[in-house]
DNA sequence: GCCAACGTTGGC
DNA sequence: GCCAACGTTGGC
């Protein structure tokens, strides 16, 4: 089993969001690295699920993934904003997993709160600049940061 | 809303 | 295939 962290903007689709629905497709992805780690999810996987644009901006709770990753259908929807035109059903260019809720934390683990931690030290996340929003998680950084965010 | 950092595009 | 221009991300 893999960890990865997912990031969403907070007033867009938030950890409340995806405990409403139970799971959804996770769509929009458009960036081809982030791309790539979407397609090495396994069923099962563990998520963060991280806040941005959010003050402070952090990890919310977690998710698991329930299926593995299909043609992202945004691409394809002229209507949308993430419509790819080079994209086609034979050579969908994007990928989305079904991401299923599987708690939030009691304690919000926020993005300051990580960077002061020395345990947290060398998470991609916190590396300067790094904007990517599929990144991979270490088991360690997982735990620790599942138990910072159950204590309260 | 600012702006630094980064990814993508497209002309050459 | 280089690289400048542009657009986007995302913390603050």
């Amino acid at each position: 089993m893999r960890y990865w962290l997912l990031k969403s903007e907070a007033d867009c689709y938030s950890i409340d969001d995806l405990k409403s629905d139970g799971t959804t497709l996770w769509t929009e992805v458009r960036n081809y690295q982030a791309r790539n780690f979407l397609r090495d999810m396994s069923v099962g996987d563990q998520i963060l699920f991280y806040h941005s644009n959010a003050s402070p901006a952090g990890i919310a709770g977690v998710g698991e993934v329930a299926s593995l990753c299909v043609p992202d259908p945004t691409q394809f929807d002229q209507t949308s904003e993430y419509y790819d035109p080079r994209a086609t059903a034979e050579k969908p260019r994007w990928f989305s997993p079904t991401i299923a809720y599987k708690e939030t934390f009691a304690a919000f683990v926020s993005l300051p709160t990580l960077r002061i931690n020395p345990k947290f030290r060398g998470m991609p996340l916190l590396a300067p600049g790094q904007r990517l929003s599929v990144q991979p998680v270490s088991p360690e950084h997982f735990t620790g940061i599942v138990a910072l965010g159950r204590s309260s």
